[in-house]
DNA sequence: CTGCCGATGCCCT
DNA sequence: GGGCATCGGCAGC
């Protein structure tokens, strides 16, 4: 059984915006996921985003609709899966929780540790298949299944993280605590104290 | 626990 | 040919 659906036009608005919703969200492929713990936003005046310097083959599906997959191959060995929002805009989902069919996760990642199976975005596509074959297929039908949840806890920003540029702007999105996420906020930022 | 390093494909200039 | 929106292993606290 899955919640509630996302609204029409969820993902047709701001990706930063986007990308804070998303968190606590139910994700599923072939009915393997669990809810999102870690998400970051890129746009298209992003200089850290595949999207800004224009449409390239790689990024094409980031230029189409709102409401389909982008998937792209990462230092050549890894998948990487992005929801796309406006046009030139999409979601990165770096972590979730593994609740459904950890069994499938842990055969694809050959490991066992629940902390370790989805805790990243080249390992969260390892864990539910996610490949290029995913890349421009529609969200709102299978073999993807989403709708929305409540996160188990609160919901932070931080710095996104392994870019060289941009590497300031707050557009992590993750959940305060969860032993799910990629990589916490430092202790430093995480207190609120000066940034930078 | 933290941090460095190499692997490895391919897009883009 | 340069540069990655990463990961796992291993060294060293």
């Amino acid at each position: 059984m899955t919640g509630p659906a996302l609204p029409a036009g969820f993902f047709d608005r701001p990706a930063a915006l986007v990308a804070r919703e998303l968190v606590g969200c139910d994700l599923r492929i072939h009915g393997v996921g669990g809810p999102i713990v870690e998400t970051e936003a890129y746009d298209r005046t992003d200089p850290a985003s595949h999207s800004f310097a224009g449409p390239t083959r790689r990024n094409a599906s980031m230029f189409g609709p709102a409401g389909h997959a982008y998937v792209y191959r990462s230092y050549g060995l890894h998948w990487c899966l992005n929801l796309v929002c406006q046009p030139g805009s999409a979601v990165l989902i770096r972590a979730l929780e593994p609740r459904h069919d950890l069994a499938a996760m842990a055969a694809r990642r050959g490991l066992d540790d629940p902390r370790r199976l989805c805790a990243g975005p080249g390992r969260l596509c390892q864990a539910l298949g996610v490949t290029d074959a995913e890349d421009g297929l529609l969200l709102d039908r299978p073999p993807f299944a989403l709708s929305l949840g409540t996160p188990d806890g609160s919901v932070v920003a931080d710095r996104r993280i392994g870019l060289t540029r941009a590497v300031e702007t707050p557009w992590r999105f993750l959940v305060a605590g969860s032993r799910f996420v990629s990589r916490p906020v430092p202790r430093a930022r995480a207190k609120g104290r000066a940034d930078a």
